[in-house]
DNA sequence: GGATTTTTGAGGCACGTACCTCAGAAATTT
DNA sequence: AAATTTCTGAGGTACGTGCCTCAAAAATCC
């Protein structure tokens, strides 16, 4: 009753090892017939390739680049930490990942970075970055060179990508208006904030937000989005005009990265305690703030996931395998003070 | 710049690769000097053991158990589902899961099956059950035969089991409380059903909702614990008693399993709309509920990181390795109707 | 029916590790 | 210094699969 081997698919089927080698592996020169006859053969002794051997007679090395954008704050740093932690439990799987810093700002930088990749002998690249002109170029050449690309936490729709990693935004927003609504029984105003709306990802959690407040919470006013631009001090000063300008203020949708800058201008204005306040992605500052109570709730994604799942499409994409979506999901999770983890 | 291999870290100690082997597999015979100079090598190169081709010659088939209670509703279902998936896509790594169904209600039934199983070739159990002496002495029995054995969901403290995966019931708890509190700003009062105050999980779980609710939202009062002992008519009974009976009822804490004939029994009353309720797991009836909105959020545990968890620590146990117990901490996932997965 | 093409069989080497034996070197004891 | 014990080296086989070659068999075409 042990597990069936190629030899024993051989036999079963009677044919010659190398004709079952040839139908697992769809190579060509075998009359359908027999194909047929070994498929049966596997279906009928439940033959699953080993991946262990198959690996290691292969003797594949996936290569792959992760590049993460090198001013985002404490969400990149969680990241790349993840890429390192995933990367060492994997070498023993012959995969090979690599942290690659890009500027945020800079699409012509970035652009070099991949073109000094796509020279490299890299399988995959999961990236990081705004969808411009000059990336979205880069990109169809990487996956002309035959690299796998997928786009990470924030989508790259109109480009060559293979797939995209990342939390469904919109879905997010609404999350969030959700929790917005329900933790505010009494009328009241609702700021936003983000580092820019030119952000797919910020544009779909508005839309989401907006959405639910809307329909199902008319008793909250939500107003005009701020954005940061990741000028700190812009930002507390903007904030700083909002909550002492405007008493009917309840709540506060931190909507982007960054947020220990914006959390600390919330502080200065001393109106912290009274408001309602929601974030993105658990990072020092988010935690501290829902340890003591000043922030509500953080959605998050896991990056763990984000990352085993990035490399597990790459892998996927580099063996021309059918990709799983569905257990490819990424969870939008909601945490509390109560259930940090 | 290839991995290195076993050759690459006796070239680079000057020693054979017999006695690479010896030290790398913590075999007997070799100078504590000698060790000293391969460990250093296996450092200097970065040499991680390529565990496809260690296995593959080790020739290693892991067979695991997961005792699950046959009548446990659609959770349990789910939990069975779980080890059937992960084991189809876990059969290439060599590891062979089945479940066993075992009477919930049962305790010699349960050591019957243990007894039984002890008897055959297995290598870990992983048992979702309440603790009895029986179950304790059968466990006890299964340890000294050699077998991993982890409790799964409920934990059994005071046996001989390796681990327990799962929540921390307590923390589940406080998360439900602190939901309960959040959406609740009115006066009222608090509902709390569970099969059985017996289990570790029911009492865990109330612990920590009745502290966060009582130091924090003194406003709402909790009612003692209503009792189902998994009978849907007294259920309903009780039920329709209490939300008819009292009016000042705002919310319910569904603790426990088996939630469908529960959510019936709400139906039933026509005030479940003005209702606020938590529940435990994610089921096909409690993702209903939450898509309606009669449920206002679904506390939960992953059953799929359960099952995957338990298999790592099986494994680990079985290996005799060390366990990452961070990794292995089962989140508390806190469901919305919009964060759905 | 003969020539040609397609399909199949037999076998071998490789991957990196585990585990085995046996001889010989080195260290230790007598 | 001889005898004994403890280490070490060299070499082998095995695991299951991928991938290759070469010849033989079978099917197809003319």
């Amino acid at each position: 009753m042990n597990k069936p081997t190629v030899h024993d698919i051989a036999r079963e089927a009677g044919v010659s090892l190398a004709t079952v080698d040839r139908v697992l592996n769809a190579r060509p020169g075998v009359r359908e017939n027999t194909v047929v006859k070994v498929q049966s053969a596997v279906a009928r002794l439940g033959y699953v390739r080993d991946t262990s051997a198959a690996n290691l007679s292969r003797q594949r090395q996936y290569k792959f680049a992760f590049l993460l954008p090198d001013g985002a704050g404490q969400f990149a740093a969680t990241l790349r930490a993840a890429v390192r932690e995933v990367g060492k439990s994997q070498i023993a799987d012959r995969v090979q990942m690599k942290v690659h810093d890009i500027p945020a700002h800079d699409p012509h930088a970035i652009v070099r970075k991949l073109r000094q990749l796509a020279a490299s002998d890299l399988d995959g690249v999961a990236i990081m970055a705004q969808e411009t002109p000059q990336v979205r170029d880069a990109i169809s050449r990487l996956k002309e060179n035959g690299t796998a690309v997928v786009a990470l936490v924030s989508d790259l729709p109109n480009t060559a990508r293979d797939n995209f990693v990342g939390i469904d935004n919109i879905a997010a927003g609404r999350t969030a208006g959700l929790l917005m609504g329900r933790f505010l029984a009494q009328n009241g105003e609702i700021l936003v904030v983000t580092n820019s709306m030119q952000s797919h990802d910020s544009l779909e959690r508005r839309l989401g937000f907006d959405t639910v407040l809307a329909s199902e919470f008319p008793h909250l006013t939500v107003l005009p989005s701020i954005e940061t631009f990741d000028d700190a001090g812009r930002a507390a000063r903007v904030i700083h005009e909002v909550v002492t300008e405007r008493p009917a203020l309840a709540g506060v949708y931190l909507m982007g990265l960054g947020n220990a800058p914006l959390l600390d201008a919330l502080r200065g204005t001393e109106r912290l305690s009274e408001l309602t306040v929601l974030a993105h992605e658990l990072t020092p500052a988010t935690r501290q703030a829902l340890m003591a109570d000043e922030i509500a709730a953080v959605i998050m994604q896991d990056t763990g996931h984000l990352v085993r799942s990035a490399m597990r499409i790459l892998r996927a994409v580099c063996d021309s395998q059918p990709i799983f979506g569905a257990q490819e999901r990424i969870r939008i999770e909601v945490i509390l003070r109560e259930n940090l983890p």
